[in-house]
DNA sequence: TTGTCAACTGTCAGCGACTGTCACTAGCCT
DNA sequence: AGGCTAGTGACAGTCGCTGACAGTTGACAA
């Protein structure tokens, strides 16, 4: 059982990102500092250091849920399943279960509203994508495993995995330009979009 | 034609890049300060300001001149080609182009080594990823334009534009990672994961 | 050629992110 | 109850970066 001394540890830890996000998202990514976020939750510069790497940090702490549950996803995935169907899968039926998990610590409308903050502040954008970057790694390794070939020898996972995170990110910068932020915005958005990247690869587009 | 002032900033600004990759490749990029590039060139920090808008800056002064020709490459490309094919032709056929321009600021070799620090450095890599998504979204206006779409409208030329970045993403990694570092094998990757974007994408990989 | 103006530059002062150190408090465990 | 230690606050210091101001030097006209 979770002792005092851990529950004080995980109210702090989550008053912090709480605060944190709010403030993003209210002033600013750069415009809010470090001492700010501290004084909100009433602990000093310091212990916001002893929890977080950096300011970004606890920026990306819930993006980081989801993308644990992401892997996870794809790695419940049946076997049978071909590599593209089953990250096709995984997002698209991971979402209801991530919203679950997001709203335990924050509400799901700061989530979106940092997510979006996020796209739109370049430091931040940076980040993502470098984040982005080492989850592909992971999943290249899962779908490499699963149809049984060698991750570095055949270049056919990080192939898939880029060209899949690749309309990702194409739908994520969309959704968060656009005016919809519901999930089923976003669903949507990725199964056309996913549905397009054939037509898009092959002949040239006048013909259509 | 080009004044002593001119003459006198270009040197400045390229003596900087020079001494800043230098340090940068040689004791990584973190432990680099600016005052030593700086000191380097014999000019006050505030100096180095005024030509950089950070430290970052001066690591990606050369690779903003390839991204450049890259665009150009793009735009050059007869506008018959289809989407795909004319950014394979761009990239493949630039590299000697870009290895002419990189080479009247620095050693090609130093070009290389930065290559590799930047690939290895998660700031850098961070930054790298984020420039690179600019650049996406250049040649996504390009493409639809050859083509005479709206970019807005129709995804299918941000969708191509990703898929491309993603493959070129994992080449580099995949260049920078080996033991081969001539231009003539980076042409050979970028060719050969081109060609695998089909397989990778169909059916699963077992029964090949 | 010379004087004026604008462009560059150096110096100084200061902010914010981040780190090391050290003393201290508060939960834990016997 | 009392020792142990994780967690914290206070303080000082480094580094990236910016603003303000003053000095210098090249450009250009008279």
């Amino acid at each position: 059982m979770e002792t005092l001394r851990e529950r004080k540890k995980r109210r702090t830890r989550e008053a912090l990102v709480r605060a944190a996000l709010e403030l993003f998202t209210t002033q600013g990514y750069e415009r809010t500092t470090v001492d700010e976020i501290a004084e909100a939750v009433d602990v000093s510069q310091r212990t916001f250091f002893r929890y977080f790497a950096g300011k970004e940090d606890a920026a990306f702490a819930v993006q980081e849920m989801t993308e644990a549950h992401f892997v996870a996803a794809v790695r419940a995935r049946p076997p049978h399943e071909p590599p593209m169907e089953a990250l096709r899968q995984a997002v698209l039926e991971g979402w209801d279960d991530i919203r679950e998990t997001v709203e335990s610590v924050v509400p799901v409308e700061l989530y979106l509203r940092m997510y979006r903050m996020i796209e739109s502040t370049p430091a931040l954008l940076a980040a993502h994508l470098r984040r982005s970057a080492a989850t592909e790694q992971t999943i290249a390794g899962l779908l490499a495993e699963r149809e049984g070939v060698d991750v570095d020898a055949d270049p056919r996972p990080r192939l898939a995995v880029a060209v899949f995170a690749g309309v990702i990110r194409v739908t994520e910068r969309q959704w968060s330009t656009g005016d919809d932020f519901s999930l089923a915005a976003i669903r949507g958005l990725t199964a056309a979009y996913l549905d397009q990247v054939g037509p898009a690869l092959t002949g040239n587009w006048r013909a259509a």
